[in-house]
DNA sequence: AAAAACATTTGCCATTTGGCAAATAATGAA
DNA sequence: TTCATTATTTGCCAAATGGCAAATGTTTTT
């Protein structure tokens, strides 16, 4: 007896990506572990190997590291209708040197190492739409970043509002600042002139 | 009878990725073309749907696009031993947003699709090789932009230096201040200062 | 409720970077 | 070589951002 989840988002997600019959699907749907993540808590931390891929049902996480000066730097943040997972070490299974952490209580639906090799040996085609999600994951994160080095600090804040437009307000300063590479005192002011 | 190269470097660079038997290496070799490209020239164009991916021998390329407001933008630069693809586009078969532009004379082992599809249906370890290759190169793409956003212009600047040593006084100040994202007198200003 | 801990805002001033235009240097064409 | 074109540097000043510490606000603990 499974607790019965519809998964219609990472369906019809997946789907996007490449056809899949309906008894595909439905042993996607068994590999798939539902989990709840308070805020605040990581999904995946820094120094430890990742051995879970996470779609995100509900809820927005941050990917973050520590810099050669200690401060601690939000690379990106992921919200729903994605994939997150240190991919570099997740692939090559070594310790991840970034801590992946849940900035609104969210809902995932967990794959394991083992889960996604039997999708990859069961499935013929998971192979390719895994490496299409992959590939656009990692483009959009390069597109996303590259125009922000031109950028005044003001337009990076409001792109973020444009993108996350409930979030600002209710993460800490110190996320947002690091995300858009500026200090929190920078922010407070851009804030307050906007 | 065909020319003779030894395709050491792009050999060297796919068995880091995955084994491949002596036949398969020369079934690749075979597929390759060496093409020879000036510097300013360009090797794919924005507009256009790439139909070809090059393995740089030799030289340094630059990405490139222009933004909403006409500003020219250097997204990254590749240098030898890399591959050089707008890969989405490239994948998609859809017209590029960019162009990848020779910044120095560069010697390119260069694949077509129909190569490309010949390999991945005869080497069965192609697409394998090709996906992690591919993973890898924006896994680094993201890791490189990350940080210079937190980084002053000078910074930067010098971590450009490190990377290319001997390309900051050989290319246009323009292509490297988009690249920093700062302007061109803001450049002229650190070169002199340091 | 009070205290402690933490997060955000603000003031003050220094530093960095930008904008613009003129001066200078380098490159390429005639 | 000389002229024309393009690229780079520089001066001047304005705007953006940072650094630091104090003030204020918010949350958590006791």
């Amino acid at each position: 007896m499974t607790i019965f989840v519809t998964m219609d988002k990472l369906i019809n997600y997946l789907l996007e990506f490449g056809q899949l019959n309906q008894q595909q699907l439905d042993l996607i749907k068994r590999k798939a572990q539902v989990l709840e993540l308070k805020k605040g808590n990581y999904f995946s931390e820094a120094g430890k190997i990742p051995r879970q891929v996470a779609f995100i049902e509900e809820g927005i996480f941050r990917v973050c590291y520590y810099n050669s000066e200690g401060d601690e730097i939000t690379k990106y943040f992921v919200d729903e209708n994605n994939f997150v997972v240190d991919i570099y070490s997740f692939n090559q299974k070594i310790p991840s040197s970034e801590y992946v952490q849940a900035v609104t209580d969210c809902t995932l639906l967990v794959f394991s190492t083992e889960s996604l090799n039997d999708l990859s040996a069961t499935i013929i085609q998971w192979d390719s739409i895994i490496n299409k999600i992959t590939e656009k994951a990692l483009v959009d994160k390069v597109n996303k970043l590259s125009p922000m080095l031109a950028e005044d600090a003001t337009t990076r804040y409001l792109n973020f509002l444009e993108k996350f437009p409930n979030l600002a307000n209710r993460i800490p300063l110190s996320y947002l600042a690091s995300y858009l590479g500026i200090t929190q005192s920078s922010l407070s002011r851009i804030r307050k002139s906007i």
